[in-house]
RNA sequence: GGCGGGGUGGCAGAGUGGUUAUGCAGCGGACUGCAAAUCCGUGUACGCCGGUUCGAUUCCGACCUCCGCCUCCA
């Protein structure tokens, strides 16, 4: 029985889906205006797992991340360029592609994009302002009366008067409570509108998700995620909204994920302490990245350092090297006493930490000569996303299959030359050469492995 | 200030009222020409102080400390 953690309420509980055998799951995407830093990489590697999970435990998945193609910052980004907004959303929503794509998360089933959704958040904020909930104000602005929606502040366990007790709240004369949200937002010369019955202007940032969601997953759906830092105000404001619009409780699971940290501080880009996914791509294989994502669980905070991504990739090459003489794949068998734990443990709030725990312990079996596990290791790798590449590809740091001998920068022979030679030399049992040879190619990051009954190895350190 | 989440062995990172997390690194052994990989073995880890308990890292309370949200943010 899957078990998950909903924010509200704070408590894990047993899933139970609105609609027998099938889930409906949300989850709040980029703001394409730069490229993805880790911190968005998480998001979408975590929920791409709780995707897989969902669908392997036999449930029929829909799924939508959103994408945000308008707001101050892109419209802010795009005159900074000199390009129109356009222009910068598609560059970016490609740039996030590629990334995610490299990260081995699965396409949604949906993929949103906020600009042709106006619409909805139309009718949506005439819902409002006629359930009452929903005011123009002076400014031109539409906005939500949020002290007109009994139970605000539910999902971040915060009160109207706490809030407003907070030194930051900014006083906005035009509204009728400080905590008041923009739903629509008049546009000024030059930027991107759309007609309306308050006049031409464009969505607050909020209503997207809330008119999103309910199109594509109906005005009640089991799961919702994104970042810690939406739940408030950002979730906070879409209960209100859907809510206030539909009746009805919005979402039954709320889903948050931990923050990345940088020296123990949260990366982002006003701290400007964060790395593109594409820079730590240069430097690590990204089915490291991945790896490193889902060794954590999802809830906790992930300290980001190169460091930790060496550890990563070194356990990720043990679970390779255990695949290496065993290129079988097939189905999970679920009878299997691993794969049950590995089960239990993704069905207590997507363990995935305790999960890979047991693809290690697999590996060991596999190495001690447990040679038919090793079908199990690369099924349950499976259901992670990870594993699922040619193990000698992997540890030589090929993209395909090792077909071609390799030749090094710098050198006149290829590697499987060089390795002829020095088993020649061995056979002669000449071996200062033998191992000039083997320091030769150490120098370059190559790792040789003998065996007795097999010819030499190498992969890359 | 309000609300919330943490402090676990050298590092990363799970989890649990009494029994090995797991990985990396280290150490000893096996294997090897020597290595590497692999296997076997190996570490009195749970912020501090009280309390509950036969027994607490794991529950309760206080304290110290870190982080997040309260403003755009994954």
């Amino acid at each position: 029985m899957l078990r998950i953690h909903n924010s509200l309420g704070r408590t894990k509980q047993p899933f139970v889906p609105l609609r027998e055998g099938e889930v409906r799951m949300y989850v709040c995407g980029m703001t394409v205006y730069d490229y993805c830093h880790l911190g968005h990489a998480r998001v979408l590697v975590v929920f791409d797992a709780v995707r897989r999970w969902l669908r392997a435990s036999g449930l029929r998945v829909t799924y939508v991340r959103n994408i945000t193609d308008i707001d101050d910052k892109i419209i802010r980004r795009a005159q900074e360029n000199g390009e129109p907004v356009e222009a910068l959303t598609e560059r970016f929503i490609r740039a996030m592609d590629e990334d995610a794509a490299a990260l081995g998360v699965e396409k949604p089933d949906h993929e949103p994009r906020a600009t042709r959704y106006v619409p909805q958040m139309l009718d949506m904020i005439a819902a409002l302002e006629s359930n009452g909930l929903a005011y123009a104000a002076d400014s031109g602005d539409v906005n939500f009366a949020v002290r007109r929606f009994p139970g605000y502040g539910r999902l971040s366990g915060k009160s109207l008067d706490e809030l407003r007790a907070g030194e930051r709240v900014e006083v906005d004369s035009a509204k009728e409570d400080p905590l008041d949200f923009v739903l629509w937002k008049r546009s000024k010369a030059g930027e991107p509108s759309w007609p309306s019955r308050w006049g031409a202007g464009r969505p607050g940032w909020h209503i997207e998700c809330s008119a999103m969601g309910c199109a594509l997953l109906g005005p009640h759906f089991d799961i919702h995620g994104g970042g810690q830092d939406l739940q408030f105000p950002h979730h906070e404001n879409e209960i209100a909204q859907s809510e206030g619009a539909h009746g009805g409780r919005f979402v039954r699971y709320w889903m948050h994920n931990g923050f990345v940290r940088v020296d123990e501080e949260k990366m982002s880009k006003s701290l400007g302490n964060f790395f593109t996914v594409r820079e730590i791509l240069k430097k690590f294989d990204p089915e490291v990245v991945r790896f490193f994502i889902l060794r954590a669980h999802y809830r906790s905070p992930l300290n980001y350092s190169d460091a930790h991504l060496e550890d990563a990739k070194a356990a990720l090459a043990r679970l390779y090297t255990a695949l290496k003489e065993h290129p079988g794949r097939g189905e999970v068998d679920w009878s299997e006493p691993h794969a049950q734990r590995f089960k239990e443990a993704m069905d207590d709030d997507f363990g995935t930490p305790e999960a890979v725990a047991v693809l290690f312990e697999l590996a060991t079996r596999i190495n001690a000569g447990e040679k038919p596990l090793a079908a199990q290791l690369r099924a349950l790798g499976g259901v992670l996303g990870i594993l699922q590449r040619d193990a000698i590809a992997f540890l030589q740091g090929r993209s395909l299959m090792p077909d071609a001998e390799v030749v090094l920068p710098g050198f006149a022979k290829s590697v499987e030359q060089l390795i002829r030679e020095r088993d020649a030399a061995r056979k002669r049992r000449d071996f200062a050469e033998a191992d000039r040879i083997r320091d030769e190619l150490a120098g370059a990051g190559i790792v040789l492995e003998d065996f007795p009954d097999r010819p030499t190895a190498w992969r890359r350190k």
